[in-house]
DNA sequence: TTCTATGCAAAATCTTTGCAATTAG
DNA sequence: CTAATTGCAAAGATTTTGCATAGAA
């Protein structure tokens, strides 16, 4: 799923569950949309306010953060820095995980199928119902390891 | 190794590094040398005041725990809810990763063979200096899912 | 004595909530 | 008109820092 498609899906996802459409939101939605990866609170906030977008305050995008998760359209990644971030859901075909440069903060995505058998697999023989799964790649990007 | 091992390096590394021993960070290592699993600060400070343990402030609590991280002893473990948790460092033979039940908060560690296999092959392919990985699997406990 | 360790309080971040004003349907 | 949306400000929660005191070597 493309940026574009992703934002119509989600206002209709919206619309269906009875919301009306606000600036705000359609800022945040036209950001996520456009990016490949996850976005803390305070990045998106920036974002629109630099750029030549709608200016949006953090508690709304918050609110429409945690709203958006509720929907399923974005989902939470915990990738450290005792910070949240999110990015868009996009259903199976664009599923990834995350490098994190620990130097630098850079976050960039990756994806491995052996890996995601694996999981899946480990998956059934686990003491929960698993929902999701988030693997976190820690290590120095080739700009800091120089 | 043991948590009373580990203890015992952990205080040897301090004292080779030039550290002094203090009472409020002999309680914390001892804390979590009795750990399985990864603890927040505020775990920690309220395991320390609830039982016959020495109750240490917040403040150096996180300048213990950072230090521990500096010297390899601990490491952080982003599990989600914004928030740190730090577990101590035992060398491989107790590798193991987190199974976190979104509805209660708790957290079960496991481990799986052919799960290292594919990260660590991995590692060898991807645009980073891997230093190390982290895997969580999100799901409902047996408690919570009924 | 000298440098580390610690507690307390204040500051800095990140996140959530209450409330009033605005806006979509 | 009615309910959703939004901004602002204040409150919460987590983490960090400054400073003075206590403690170990």
């Amino acid at each position: 799923m493309r940026g574009a498609a992703w934002v119509d899906s989600a206002q209709a996802t919206l619309a269906a569950a009875g919301r009306k459409r606000g600036g705000a939101r359609r800022a945040v939605l036209e950001l996520l949309g456009g990016q490949r990866c996850a976005l803390s609170a305070v990045e998106i906030e920036d974002a629109l306010r630099g750029a030549r977008r709608r200016p949006v305050s953090r508690a709304s995008i918050y609110r429409i953060l945690d709203e958006l998760e509720r929907l399923g359209l974005v989902q939470r990644v915990d990738i450290g820095q005792a910070m949240v971030r999110y990015e868009r859901v996009c259903g199976q075909e664009e599923h990834h995980h995350h490098l994190v440069c620990d130097e630098c903060g850079t976050v960039m995505p990756f994806s491995d199928p052996a890996l995601e058998r694996a999981i899946s697999s480990l998956s059934e023989r686990v003491p929960l119902a698993v929902s999701e799964h988030e693997i976190v790649i820690h290590g120095a990007c080739r700009d800091c390891a120089g």
